[in-house]
DNA sequence: CGATTATGCTCTAGCCGTGAACATAAGTCT
DNA sequence: AGACTTATGTTCACGGCTAGAGCATAATCG
């Protein structure tokens, strides 16, 4: 009836697929960095059974044994890791003047492998990356079992994605990529929000809240691991809430966003400069450097977007009671700069109950590359299935 | 590593337990309603393991078969429901001024077997309750598998409650009732959510949303059929987000809370009459009687309040993107008095994106059962693994 | 009243994981 | 250097599970 009932084997031969997909996830989400007789207790297996297991995903070009470089005391054990003709994840991060590829093997490995500007087209981007990408989905041939595309701009069903300050419209993402294979389609901040959750600082929490600040804020809530997706799967706009008292339109169709607030055209709009349309990155961090250095119009502009940053998540934490909250992008700055403002309207802003205990605020620990690592585990969570898995094996027997 | 990964059975002795469940947790989510080939197709069993997993939950007293009332054509099948001996759960919702006491079957039919008024402390309520839950527990002996209670008020880890118009603070729920055997305490708003999701307008919907409004606002989003819990188990605080632009300082600590805005503290103030302290709930009442019946001064408030309501609702659906909306308590008379105001601050704050296939903002069909449905439906999820199964049947064979 | 249809029951075949016994490969002690 | 200790990998018999086929059962339909 719901999702959770229709977890786990009800087989006996379900039982088996479903072990080599825990075993394939465990060693993925580790980072390839537990040895054999670790993931044996870890899953809860018999010795006999974890042999097997191993041996079968070997054999079919998953997984791959390498002697473990410590040695305790008694017969040394191997460390499962990616076989050399095993999966590809392909992940893309599409900024608003350049993209970048990566090919990523199972336990997240990620090899940046092309980048090229654009000219901020939906047409100038794509059509190119489709085509880079399908020259290197036939270099890898069977290898690639999926990609993974991350974009500024809330991603509706079919992939269609708009970006208010490109001008994007309902782009058809797929249409343009024109690709073969499993394509996932998602939004940079809910794909940043995700790689926190797996390798980041929202790791083995159980309630999370990640905010990416860019030209605005977009964030999502993680549960157990993966961010809320949303009915249409267009998540991840914590920046469209009212939570500041504005009531300025904007650029979305709604007013008073919160996202007009905090990012880099709240700053440069601060100081009266000119802003949107995906112009002023460059501007925005020579700003920043400014305020690093002490220039007091700069720190003034990048206080109050951190003080809008800090009343913002004090709402977010009252309804959602996170474990912690991860910043990324420019958040981190803000963060660094203006942690004291940050924290005052933080704090100001909670209710009582949760003034006791309140939830760690840390800059992330991935930097601006969590999009791409979440776009990787994505395609790696549609592989990582039994379907999926019997699938590859089925192929390479 | 995430709870995902150890759901599901890994050996196959498990794998019996885990359809037992499975079986278990069909038989009451339908509320008792579907025949045994019914459930056999649904769950995807061989006709000969649904054969015999009804035959060991039938003598271990958790499920009894009576004919379906309805033939078709071949032999005629049987329903599987509640055993005249088998578990039931006991819901308890706390009102400011009562609390009500219901036993409840697997398959979810609940009957109301103790109401009694309480003078608002938490000593007064909660002692008598105790005791009253005492007897009930002796006389039912070893069938109850737990309590759940339902309190207008955030819960804390350990069941320390506030609520700020009793002026409970940290009132220790669990050491007040001292009751044998499992307890669950929760939101009533949660709760209400929860029933909203498993019986009511939240059925099969993958994000929802509901609201409840009592004397303020409190809500909570459904994913996949459970209310998010927080990190400490405090959700359901949906009220205390600033999402109407005001700035006042609320009972809960915080200031501009958006629960301010809706509620029957917020009809009653904008009247001009006393409110707050857990009392005017008759008043609120007669003053809706009043906006029913066209009385300008009512229905400007009861607008006013609809109004709110609409406003935060479509920051939440920004943010969320949640299936459906539903409403519980005075929601259902807002909607149902003024939803042109409702609606309209909805689509003005929604983005642009959202605008296209709004969700459906529907009243409640379970009223004010709700929170009561909710604290049953909660002690049977807690009842309905695999762990507490095998212990009844171990005590039960 | 026989044919049809859907369901329940029983039994065998095939698969899976456990756990014990054995094999292996190191470190460690004398 | 050689024997002992320790931890891990491998193999195999065993018990348990579900699927599926075949048969029994009980209703409706013509």
């Amino acid at each position: 009836m719901r999702a959770e009932h229709e977890a786990g084997a009800t087989t006996s031969g379900a039982l088996r697929a479903h072990n080599r997909v825990r075993l394939l996830r465990a060693v993925h989400d580790c980072g390839a960095s537990l040895t054999r007789s670790a993931l044996t207790r870890d899953l809860g297996l018999a010795r006999g059974t974890a042999s097997v297991l191993v041996g079968e995903l070997a054999e079919s070009g998953l997984l791959h044994e390498e002697p473990a470089a410590e040695h305790g005391r008694g017969r040394p054990t191997q460390v499962p890791g990616p076989h050399p003709r095993g999966p590809i994840a392909l992940a893309v991060d599409v900024r608003e003047d350049a993209w970048e590829v990566a090919a990523c093997e199972l336990g997240g490995r990620a090899t940046v492998v092309e980048v090229r500007p654009h000219d901020g087209t939906p047409e100038g981007a794509l059509v190119p990356l489709g085509a880079a990408l399908r020259a290197r989905l036939e270099r890898l041939a069977p290898r690639v079992v999926g990609t993974g595309v991350a974009l500024a701009g809330p991603v509706r069903p079919g992939g269609l994605v708009d970006i208010a300050h490109l001008r994007w419209t309902s782009v058809d993402v797929p249409g343009l990529l024109a690709l073969p294979g499993p394509l996932v389609v998602g939004n940079d901040t809910a794909f940043a929000g995700l790689a926190e959750a797996r390798r980041g600082g929202l790791r083995g929490v159980a309630v999370g809240l990640h905010l990416h600040v860019d030209f605005d804020l977009g964030g999502t809530l993680i549960v157990d691991g993966r961010p809320l997706a949303g009915a249409t799967g267009v998540g991840a706009e914590f920046g469209h809430m009212p939570l500041t008292g504005g009531d300025a339109p904007c650029m979305c169709g709604a007013y008073g966003c919160w996202g007009q607030e905090v990012g880099t055209n709240a700053l440069l709009r601060h100081l009266g400069l000119a802003h949107g349309g995906g112009r002023g990155r460059d501007h925005a961090e020579r700003l920043l450097s400014a305020a690093t250095a002490g220039d007091e119009a700069a720190v003034r502009a990048v206080r109050s977007c951190a003080g809008a940053l800090g009343r913002g998540v004090s709402a977010l934490v009252n309804a959602h009671d996170p474990e912690a909250v991860t910043l990324s992008g420019f958040g981190v700055d803000l963060h660094r700069l203006a942690l004291p403002e940050l924290m005052e309207r933080f704090e100001r802003g909670l209710m009582a109950i949760r003034r006791e205990r309140p939830p760690r605020i840390v800059p992330s620990a991935l930097g601006w590359r969590g999009s791409l690592i979440g776009a990787m585990e994505s395609v790696f969570d549609a592989f990582l299935t039994v379907d999926a898995v019997d699938q590859w094996r089925r192929a390479h027997a």
